[in-house]
DNA sequence: TTGATCTGATAAATCGTTTTATCAAAACCA
DNA sequence: TGGTTTTGATAAAACGATTTATCAGATCAA
């Protein structure tokens, strides 16, 4: 059952594969071919239904049509919806995605950018943790187009989409304070990348700039990939120990776990405490009652990121790095 | 900035590209290559910081070491989830995964069997649309391992691994009998794979052996990419035409959006309505109340998916197919 | 001593394309 | 007419690996 090659074709057809080449190539006009030929040869492909083998296609060309994709965990919402519509944009267009979560690991993510790389992909989409800002110098180097997603790596000098993450914050908590709270807490996680950074960040100059005390108490570092009993136990402690009000979760997975932890214990949503969660989830739409959320405009963070990479790719000179940051939104559901 | 080839590296090292590749691939000793060979080419790879280009090798060999994984859609976290415990399994024994979504078309699917196979996967891993049944056993003629997940496709002779579905069903509807409901209604969709059949017939045998009468008004059948609200007022259209005491969802996202719809009409879960969803999601443990959920055993689905395929992988002969039912179990939240 | 086996290594074919260089014949031009 | 350009097509090199066949010299057995 071997496959057809170009070569069987070229045979059937009683021309060379030379010819052959150009016509599937659509250089057959430019390289004069006769329309007779062209017509002939073109007969044959489809009746044989041949499919040129794209492995030796992409060893002659060094390119592969296929744009790497890579995200912190393929199962966070966020990642597979981002995932599936810059997938749905970039098919389109004729581009197939391949994509694998780092986990977060320095290591799996060296790893597979280096796999991204010997299967010579064409452009690199990445959400990023510290650590690999010389790997993806060398993607650089190599005239790769890269585009860091949903957090940047200061440092390298490359293209970045992503939410403004330290304003949305902020509005999160300027409108808790609003409320008349004063006791805000913040669940987070202990990675160090620059979005969970950046929502800190707005989280302490919401307080300092409406003058209420910053404690570190009631802000809560979860380690990145911690068994999910372990989260929702160290949340209600955190409220045990201290007396709060209104808490922000900084990513969806941490507000679920807070959520849960907050029904063990007797608090309950509306009056006494005010829950909103970075990054919308299904879960606070049906909440009772609702959650508020950040919303990262998924939709344009694809858009964009599609957009850069296939100007890039289509442009032969370099181009301009850009930095796109997307305005985030907090849906109020009180 | 030309990477590294396998030329350059027997370059320097003054030795063929032979021994080079022999040294690489693990056969020096069989080939019998000197230690001091060995030693010394090995050092010029680590310092070198060669990767061999697996385009070429996989152009050479036949072989890719990636599996395909292709599915309805990876922004449903059943999937996501299923995607991301098959990818961590396959990529500890040095596979790669690279996945797509089908969004129930066969004409897609038809699309990414064959952009799968241009690429020359090593296997497939498929959850499917009626209609590819060809296409699959070409795959199959070709030698290539098929595991079909999620749901099987009747005439095609090849693995399946998937949960029981129909017990599981008829679990879910006699509960809702035991707890002494009467109209109990199924909310599904309007595609015709085997795992929605199977559904199906869970529900009308379980009613059938209770010798509570089959009533079609209280089927409604979504057709699959329909929007959100769309599905929603259908819902509601549903309950508001009759009369409904229980009902099951037959997927986690259509069991969203009627949970949705149950908040907008004056109904009730708890007494007077019952809920079941089908495939569990973060969302029903948070409901309130609680909504119970038919959960699939991911970790155990994906543990059996990747060991199929690893057998048929290192065996040399066909085996014999295998169909693994695993039991789906109902968790109840009440 | 001679033929056989082992040791250590390599040259060259091969995988299936794309692309460059080349060529013969026809058409064009002055 | 003879040189140049165009037309229509091809042969062969290249991409970067793996693998088969081959080889010279050393060792061994009888």
């Amino acid at each position: 059952m071997k496959s057809l090659s170009i070569k069987d074709i070229a045979l059937k057809a009683n021309v060379s594969i030379t010819t052959v080449s150009f016509i599937i190539n659509g250089k057959a006009k430019e390289k004069s071919i006769s329309e007779a030929v062209i017509k002939k040869v073109e007969k044959i492909i489809i009746e044989s239904g041949y499919k040129p083998n794209q492995i030796a296609r992409s060893l002659r060309t060094g390119n592969s049509n296929i744009i790497g994709l890579i995200v912190e965990d393929i199962s966070n919402s966020f990642f597979s919806k981002v995932a599936r519509l810059i997938e749905d944009k970039a098919y389109k267009k004729g581009y197939k995605i391949i994509y694998s979560s780092t986990e977060n690991s320095v290591e799996k993510a060296k790893e597979l950018i280096n796999m991204f790389k010997s299967r010579k992909v064409d452009a690199y989409i990445i959400s990023p943790v510290a650590g690999i800002e010389d790997d993806i110098k060398l993607l650089l180097n190599d005239n790769k187009p890269v585009i860091l997603f949903d957090r940047n790596l200061p440092g390298v000098d490359t293209n970045y989409v992503g939410a403004n993450h330290f304003t949305a914050t902020y509005q999160s908590i300027e409108s808790f304070i609003k409320e008349g709270k004063k006791n805000i807490a913040l669940v987070t996680t202990d990675v160090s990348v620059q979005q969970i950074i950046e929502r800190f960040d707005g989280y302490k100059q919401a307080l300092t700039d409406f003058k209420l005390p910053y404690n570190e108490n009631l802000v809560l570092k979860i380690p990145f990939g911690q068994a999910e009993e372990e989260t929702i136990s160290n949340i209600k402690e955190l409220f045990k120990n201290n007396k709060i009000d209104a808490v922000l979760f900084a990513t969806n997975y941490l507000a679920i776990s807070g959520l849960k932890a907050v029904k063990q214990i007797n608090k309950t949503i509306g009056k006494d405490l005010s829950v909103i969660a970075y990054d919308d989830h299904e879960a606070f739409e049906l909440h009772t009652p609702l959650i508020s959320a950040v919303q990262q405009p998924l939709e344009e963070i694809a858009e964009t990121v599609i957009k850069l990479i296939l100007n890039q790719l289509s442009s032969k000179t370099k181009l301009a790095n850009q930095q796109v940051i997307i305005p985030a939104k907090l849906i109020s559901r009180n």
